[in-house]
DNA sequence: TACGATAGAGAACGATCGTTCTCATGGCAA
DNA sequence: TTGCCATGAGAACGATCGTTCTCTATCGTA
């Protein structure tokens, strides 16, 4: 038998996986479990329900997200850079095969505010996006209003590269974020 | 008994309002019938399936989309104008109280592609308001890139509006427009 | 080797849903 | 009035799903 610890990444894991590709409401806790090699006996001692499964699946794409923003933006070396780095995050994100837009926006669209704690896991993540931005916008010396904005422009790429299937949306909110810093900080 | 064309509308209106508010899986068919008032043979009647009705549902939400587009930017007498009003009359969607995101983003998200006639909906309509946009900003004088950057920001405060279940991402994407209209036209 | 606890495989259960079918009702033609 | 057809209300059906339960095999221990 394989450690707890183990199983639950396995199962948090696949379940990642299919809910992000199929959606939540199409995957069956049976998929997760032939997909994971966990047995459903074993996914409800480990979660006590689909829910709790769902939120920490979410949990960890933000995690995830946090560390793949975080390492996207280490190689520049000012905050006008780290910003524009954001946009080339996401725009090889956008290229991935299994790119299928936004977990959280699909899950929040998908949930409808009918699961409180997936709910409450999206709001916070846009909100910790929009502090990152924030912080490097006033470490540039941008005022408040900017900040927002690049998280608006952060946003509609996901979507927009999402629902046209392709990534150009990235480049272009890159440049629109361009000309926002360029403007801001004349 | 009602006209088909009037039971057509009933059933429409009310499958619009309750799968916007709850999401397409959410709302079962015995529940659109009871709030159209029309039964479910007459329902299957109009509609071969379900997944018919959504895909009506979201056509006629497009027509109302358009319409409304147009009846918002009317009031503005130049291109930079009306491009501006499409953030205004985002704004006043924003403030509607059950105002819940962008119904052709909730249902991309919801049904993940396993419904080909509403991925085509949501695509198309995404496509021509990327071409009005595209028309308004060439009329105004500005580059072909400009129209995507636009259109980035319309979705984005959209999304965003939707999550933090306030409206100022409006007023923030509208302002952001400003900037890259100044900025391309001067 | 014998025993007892445990875990996995999968059946079972109850609920829900899309779709179809039945049957009683009501209006219309003769 | 009488017979008939279409209609609506809602039961029924088959499938799916979340969750739990049963049974059997396995493993550690004495």
């Amino acid at each position: 038998m394989i450690d707890d610890t183990l199983a639950r990444e396995r199962v948090v894991e696949a379940a990642d996986q299919l809910f992000y590709a199929q959606g939540v409401q199409a995957v069956g806790m049976d998929a997760v479990r032939a997909a994971a090699g966990v047995s459903l006996k074993r996914i409800y001692a480990l979660f006590p329900s689909k829910d709790a499964l769902v939120a920490a699946v979410l949990e960890q794409r933000r995690a995830q997200w946090n560390a793949g923003i975080a390492a996207g933006t280490a190689g520049a070396d000012t905050a006008r850079g780290k910003i524009l780095a954001v946009f080339d995050f996401l725009d090889a994100w956008f290229r991935e095969p299994d790119f299928n837009g936004c977990a959280f926006i699909n899950a929040y669209g998908e949930l409808h505010g009918g699961n409180p704690a997936v709910t409450r896991t999206v709001r916070e993540q846009k909100a910790s996006f929009q502090r990152y931005i924030a912080d490097l916008v006033r470490e540039a010396g941008g005022p408040e209003t900017l900040a927002a904005q690049i998280a608006i422009l952060a946003e509609g790429a996901q979507t927009t590269a999402a629902i046209a299937g392709t990534p150009e949306a990235a480049a272009q909110a890159r440049a629109a974020a361009e000309v926002l810093l360029d403007a801001a900080l004349a």
